[in-house]
DNA sequence: TATGCTATTGCAAGTATTTTCAATAAGGAG
DNA sequence: CTCCTTATTGAAAATACTTGCAATAGCATA
């Protein structure tokens, strides 16, 4: 019953509060099958919850996004869109098709280390999208 | 005199213009200390070219960003910017003071032939952004 | 379980971005 | 240098996103 719990759990700690709004985000995009724009995240949630506004939809996304319970993505196209986090992923996706391929976090660890180490930072993305041609297009260009 | 000369020849390889306004879009950028918005450079851009309107500031720069002649990135709270196409470099931004370090293109080389081995795309995304907690926020989180 | 503090929502108004379509102008061809 | 094709622009209307503030409702505490 509750993909949610733990994100609820988290908000709290942190001084904050799991509503009814934003479970019904996260649970719109718990059944995407891909990014979803925040108009398309309001289309749905508003024939689940008559009443609720645009605002808040637009508010939850960032809010959940700032605490990593939701990530958000650029399309090929340069548009905002997100999806719930799950356990850290990446995409490639085609300049010239739109194909988009999923990619483990691990084969990035490497680097992650190696900006770690350069810059001192601790790094925490767990969503990166990269540019290129996928194998068919590669060719026909 | 002209940095913009590659740009041109390029646009008009591939069947498209260059316009006094793609090319005053392109100016501004190249004289942007950092990431503008495309309010940002809007404003300057009317201050040199006035009647230019905010419908062709934002088309040129999604059509310039379609040409990898400029990069559109994403800032700590998710907004779209762009910045002139340089050498190929990526961003380092901490979540909490929003401090920005560049990083080099040759870090990112190994995971680049990494994903086109296990992907068969070919990769060329020449600018990503990376978040996560600088060294000074490190310690106070 | 009742109470209070304050994070969060909804509304309305403001700003930003996209779309449509007719008018304009880049640049290749003659 | 002029003409022609069609990519690009500007204007206005539509849509998307943000902000300010008063009203509401989580949830910690008792």
């Amino acid at each position: 019953m509750s993909c949610t719990e733990p994100a609820l759990q988290t908000l709290r700690a942190r001084g904050f509060r799991m509503t009814p709004q934003r479970l019904c985000v996260l649970e719109i995009l718990h059944n995407a099958p891909e990014h979803l724009t925040p108009q398309q995240v309001y289309e749905q949630a508003a024939r689940a919850m008559p009443g609720l506004t645009e605002t808040t939809i637009y508010r939850a996304l960032e809010f959940l996004a700032g605490h990593n319970l939701v990530n958000a993505a650029l399309t090929a196209n340069g548009k905002l869109t997100y999806e719930l986090a799950r356990r850290a992923h990446h995409h490639l996706v085609c300049r010239v098709c739109g194909q988009q391929v999923e990619i483990d976090h691990e084969i990035l660890l490497p680097v992650y280390r190696s900006l770690e180490e350069t810059s001192g930072f601790h790094i925490n993305t767990s969503h990166l999208t990269f540019f290129g041609l996928c194998p068919h297009c590669k060719e026909t260009e």
